[in-house]
DNA sequence: TATTTCAGGTATACTATTTATACCTAAGGA
DNA sequence: TCCTTAGGTATAAATAGTATACCTGAAATA
């Protein structure tokens, strides 16, 4: 983020040092802030989960939004997904490290989101 | 956040209560994690800042894009437009209160994507 | 025994959002 | 005169998300 601004006389503004590829912020939302991304990290918070429970919690969501979503985050290292059954299949999902260190910025939001009502 | 879940002795987990309407997280996210909302509202971060100057510092997002984004934040008063000169016409906007107090949640978000270079 | 349920997904079709590109009006500068 | 700037809007194409149904194999239910 080096872009500056400068002002002339008649309040008229330049920009210096324009962002020209998105930025660390807009990169950062680019993974958790797609949809339900956020509260899928988030609904890992305690611990591993099976996929069809995530499901459950994230009312709204379907299946193929989960499946994408947990893809794109085992993808990039913040989702760890183990087979701890096959025949029946069963699957957890669980947050590596990198994952639990997006989750105060979640939890902020959280917290933003329910003091200003934010509907 | 209510949901919580149960696991019994196969490692089955059993969603006690599922959230099934956007929580806090999901909800927070459909406002400032829009595609360009949050550069968007980090931009603005040091004062007024035109139409084009927003459009120039966020290289990628298009002027469409950045108009209805701004209508979106005005509309929920996070951002004020003030028409400051017409004939040549001059608009600029600048963070109301409440969006300024989304700004921990973005410089989180900054700092969070730098540290582990999301890309 | 027959049907339904659950696990963890995939397939298909449809709708909504985002992008790329061009254009508009009025004023000012080369 | 032609080009650029301001602050947008219009149109079409590409991408993302949603709704719904379906798959395989095991187990519970009728």
């Amino acid at each position: 983020m080096k872009s500056r601004i400068e002002t002339d006389g008649y309040g008229r503004k330049k920009v210096i040092d324009a962002c020209m590829e998105p930025c660390a912020i807009e990169r950062g939302m680019r993974i958790i802030g797609g949809k339900w991304t956020g509260s899928l990290i988030y609904h890992l918070k305690d611990g591993p989960v099976r996929f069809n429970d995530l499901n459950r919690m994230l009312g709204g969501a379907t299946k193929k939004m989960i499946d994408q979503r947990l893809k794109e985050l085992e993808a990039r290292g913040m989702v760890l997904r183990t087979v701890i059954n096959d025949r029946p299949i069963a699957v957890t999902y669980e947050l590596t490290e990198l994952g639990r260190s997006a989750m105060d910025i979640l939890e902020d939001l959280r917290l933003w989101s329910e003091k200003y009502d934010i509907r």
